[in-house]
DNA sequence: CGACTGACGCCGA
DNA sequence: CTCGGCGCCAGTC
């Protein structure tokens, strides 16, 4: 199951299950990933994601929605760019988390994201 | 080896 | 809303 899995390896398999038009923040990936208090890990592991198995990176945002990447640099014009294709509207370089902020449902949380499982 | 640095976050002032 | 201060920790110098 995902335990078997390293950190990284989780962190990029819990940012894929972010859907289309949703959003999530890095601290929220952390503990999702089984990694309470390390969102700072998730940014560094951006940073290294195999090419063979891309993650959608720029659905991840600071807890308040806020573009992380300094603002009219290229990567946040990017990340800009492929929200608002998706259909998420930014404004003043941040969205607006009440609305897009992906929250896993059950089956996810228990097929997708079954980190630390005690029993099969 | 210690100091500094982040694609971060929460809390209190 | 802004500012510190602290927690977090692998990588870099």
């Amino acid at each position: 199951m995902m335990t078997d899995f390293t950190p990284a390896e989780r962190i990029w398999h819990t940012i894929r299950l972010i859907p289309e038009g949703k959003v999530a923040a890095y601290g929220q990936i952390a503990d999702l990933a089984g990694l309470p208090g390390r969102a700072r890990l998730v940014g560094r592991c951006l940073k290294f994601v195999p090419p063979e198995h891309p993650v959608p990176w720029f659905r991840v945002l600071r807890s308040n929605g806020q573009i992380a990447f300094p603002a009219a640099s290229e990567y946040a014009n990017e990340q800009i760019a492929k929200l608002q294709d998706e259909g998420v509207i930014v404004k003043h370089h941040r969205v607006a988390m009440k609305q897009y902020q992906w929250q896993p449902d059950l089956p996810t949380l228990l097929y997708q994201l079954d980190f630390n499982m005690s029993i099969g």
